[in-house]
DNA sequence: TATATCTGTATCAATATTAGTTACAAATAC
DNA sequence: GTATTTGTAACTAATATTGATACAGATATA
């Protein structure tokens, strides 16, 4: 399978439409950034939408522009909105319960899970739309 | 596709040959706890081995058991052990550099990367087998 | 009202990865 | 020499993601 990219996405997504400012931004125009299809483009900005973090428009004319300004997006909202799972996956098929470590071993790995998640969302945390847009610009400097 | 469960695995077997002490362990017995097949057990303890956690014996009697205590095995290199990728993935095409960003925000995500990877292995870090094995063993208590 | 445009979404194909299985060579204890 | 166990190759099945096509619904404008 395809690595999930969707926060790559998203991020993209989120820095092609701040720099729109308050216009309506086509699919169509952000697909040609991302090098992808605009349903896939779409298919992000939907999870986006129902986070929040975009408002969309049908019709002539429409499109999608920020619901908020860029200094008020975390990345972590990001990834949250478009959340795929978690860092590490628990067991494909439940361990044997019959074996003590088996029965009690899910527990741990989840509790640990929540840990890992939340390090991840602390750190991304630090770190804005707007501040993520001026590290972008500072590549090539 | 089934999501990665490896790093799942690979705490779980190394709790199981902790238990198992100086003992080597059969990769169908640990099987039996994970409930899974034997070549599965293999192919984790295979990583494991290369990156010195483990120590495996060929031939009758043959098995595997820790390289060295549970106290002295951090989370963070199993995880690394078997690592499968990062938290999140890049684009999976390249973006489109004609576009100012699409041109520079590949290498953006990609330090981003760097930083949840660091934040998600420093958390990692503060755990060893043997404290974890210690939360197992507490979870029914 | 009619038309053109754009989103939202269903559906399908292609691709990739993981888990699981079988099979067998190589190594080793007895 | 024999039985046992690892290491590994090869294959199947299941599943997730991306990408593509198609079309209904909404909306600005004439």
């Amino acid at each position: 399978m395809a690595a999930n990219s969707q926060f790559s996405m998203a991020v993209h997504i989120l820095t092609m439409l701040a720099k729109g400012g308050d216009e309506n931004m086509k699919s169509e125009y952000i697909a040609g950034s991302v090098n992808t299809n605009p349903v896939v483009i779409r298919r992000v900005l939907g999870q986006l939408g129902q986070a929040g973090i975009v408002s969309s428009q049908t019709g002539a004319f429409g499109g999608t522009r920020l619901a908020k300004p860029p200094s008020e997006i975390t990345l972590c909202e990001i990834y949250k909105a478009v959340s795929c799972g978690e860092v590490f996956a628990l067991h494909s098929k439940a361990p044997n319960k019959d074996c003590p470590i088996g029965a009690n071993i899910e527990a741990a790995l989840c509790y640990l899970q929540k840990e890992i998640d939340h390090a991840v969302g602390d750190k991304l945390g630090e770190y804005t739309l707007a501040c993520f847009i001026d590290k972008v610009c500072a590549v090539h400097v």
